[in-house]
DNA sequence: GAGATGCATGAAAACGTATCCACATCGGGT
DNA sequence: ACCCGATGTGGATACGTTTTCATGCATCTC
């Protein structure tokens, strides 16, 4: 009661103010912060009908005004300036029952601790940003499950914007369309879910450039170090290599670093014949370095390797790692973009292009390694 | 209407299917995603309201039941089978506007990119995964501008709970307490804020223990390369080198790589006396050891190199980093801990360990390098 | 047996916003 | 002079939930 009370009475003043010359308003009103030892604890917030009253107009021509709808000059004015002197803030709550929807943006991406997803988030917060969207983060672990999970939190929330790097398959992810949410994914595609835009690099020229360079280096027993969800890459790694292709050597870790480690490890182990291996992923790429220097085999002498994503600390490695640079944060951005112009009409996938960056993990193929 | 009208039909239907038998309702309701095709572009979200008529029971018991309420067993029963036949979700939205708040937790950090704060943020994550609650990253590139920025998003958000590296002083900070919102900072402090509660690395003893390591080696001309907000480390460098310390050995740069690589080059090239460094971030130490190679400098030879957090790469470096581990994930999931647990009374802050992990990046001092 | 006590319950209010609709005002055209 | 359309405006409503409050009923106590 009496908190109404007082706020009506500041709202009286500034009307006072306002009548009495817009421009010592401001003047006035900056040191408003002062206050806060004293009314902080058990204030208000200030709301639209707080700025109609002391606008003296309705909330709804408040509320017109706020959101770009069509108001006469003179009252736009009035009501613009009296809410920044109000210091008022429209309610997202408020806006987001009404509407139906919270208006922020999901990302759901399976670690953000691997560099590459740090990169692509980053691409996402940057564009979300300009846009004045929060974005709402949940990583997978690459496990359809937690995917699902996650999912049905977005859904509880009222998101109704999402990107992601799919983990599940069609099924996963039908009851977020069945919703009405607009779907981007990134990096990769979810099988049998085609109808989705997606941002992508071109993995197929990514992949088929990379085993270019390491044939025409003299490499023929190549092995695929691959990560989840990267059956095209598979595919396309196996058009590629033609008749050299030898399916064990064509191997799939899960998303873990220790899972990774295991999978080369006992790769290099078991086909010591092997001379170049191309790595899915950086994560995977650390694994067989690591694993490569376990066996006391050298880069590139022993093992030339390629990886998969640009980090910075493949030239710090020794040798400096050879990659196939993907454009993480323009996928993340470009993703961002797709999902909140999300039109009428469902948007053109985009392809973005990768590099090869010749470092110093691959040479020409010399004298086969010596067995163990 | 006519959707409306749809909808009560509906309602009466799975009421009779309740009365005559419940076993059944399962089995024909299983497959409601089967409408999908029909009526998911205009079907209107079940509500609280829905699930009362459909149980026989006013809103406020379907309410008091989700909520953990009191409620008698047999109508609690009926209301928590016709909820899961009519698969309700309450909406967040609906009840974030009641209660005046939006319940997920923010979470504000310089740079998503950087695997520190990846490691931290997965911390936040798990944990907030496991209370159901939602996270709002934001990243603040160590700009206490963008930081106000990112504060004022997640108000207008509603967002009550917030967990941040700040990047700006106690002033940025004000409004967020004003506002009411349960903060809690982590990995360092605003200054001006010690009211916050925070969670940290042991910095004092974690640099202790590398200024130590490094004077035991012999080293005396040590160098310390720091980032932003990093004032604590600072003084404790300064105390623990005691008669040692050189000012002009202590540089800072801002959070970027190549603010990073440039500080780091200058001081290499500057002092070419120094024989240790301290650097206080994986990005830093990127930089040592990069701008080092440029200078062929030999690590460790030339230049003994301690690095604070310890990342994977550190171990694919040659030499292998020796580091002081900080335990990123720990800290992000406390700080959520204590964020979600913030009772009436301010929470104690938390100290976490590192720990010194030797590597093969330090020498005792030997011959001094030789001028360029 | 009457009053007191407890518990389960539902109607209603409130949260802050956007939007629908009705009304008023004004200018220009016949 | 009258009407009509365009435009600006404000009252009222709805969004889905939680919480308060009053009511009814059953049980307990003296």
């Amino acid at each position: 009661m009496h908190l109404t009370g007082n706020g009506h009475a500041c709202q009286e003043q500034i009307r006072f103010f306002l009548v009495s010359g817009a421009a010592d308003v401001s003047s006035h009103w900056n040191g408003y912060g002062k206050y806060d030892g004293i009314v902080s604890m058990n204030m208000r917030r200030t709301t639209i009908k707080d700025v109609a009253e002391a606008a003296g107009v309705g909330v709804a021509t408040v509320s017109r005004v706020l959101s770009g709808g069509s108001a006469s000059p003179a009252t736009r004015e009035r009501v613009l300036t009296v809410a920044a002197q109000l210091d008022y803030r429209p309610s997202a709550l408020g806006r987001n029952l009404r509407q139906q929807r919270s208006g922020g943006i999901g990302l759901l991406l399976p670690d953000i601790t691997d560099t590459f997803y740090g990169r692509l988030a980053d691409g996402v917060l940057a564009c979300a940003r300009s846009a004045g969207e929060p974005v709402i983060l949940g990583a997978t672990g690459d496990d359809p499950e937690r995917e699902a999970e996650l999912i049905g939190m977005l859904l509880e929330q009222g998101v109704d914007r999402v990107i992601a790097i799919p983990s599940g398959d069609g099924e996963t992810w039908a009851p977020t369309l069945r919703a009405g949410l607009t779907t981007v994914f990134a990096h990769r595609l979810a099988a049998g879910r085609d109808d989705v835009p997606a941002v992508l690099a071109d993995d197929r020229a990514g992949v088929r450039t990379a085993v270019d360079y390491l044939t025409g280096l003299g490499h023929r027993r190549i092995a695929y170090l691959g990560g989840p969800g990267q059956e095209q890459r598979l595919s396309v790694f196996r058009q590629a290599l033609g008749a050299l292709v030898d399916e064990d050597l064509i191997v799939s870790a899960r998303g873990s670093r220790d899972s990774a480690y295991a999978v080369a490890a006992g790769l290099l182990q078991r086909r010591p014949d092997l001379t170049a291996v191309l790595a899915g992923g950086n994560l995977l790429g650390e694994a067989a370095v690591l694993a490569a220097r376990e066996l006391d085999l050298r880069v590139p002498r022993d093992l030339s390797l390629i990886m998969f994503d640009d980090v910075p600390w493949a030239e710090l490695c020794s040798p400096p790692l050879t990659v196939i640079a993907q454009p993480a944060q323009d996928i993340g951005y470009r993703a961002a973009e797709l999902v909140l112009r999300a039109g009428p009409r469902r948007p053109r996938s985009v392809l973005l292009p990768t590099e090869l960056m010749v470092r110093g993990s691959c040479a020409p193929r010399g004298i086969s390694r010596s067995p163990r």
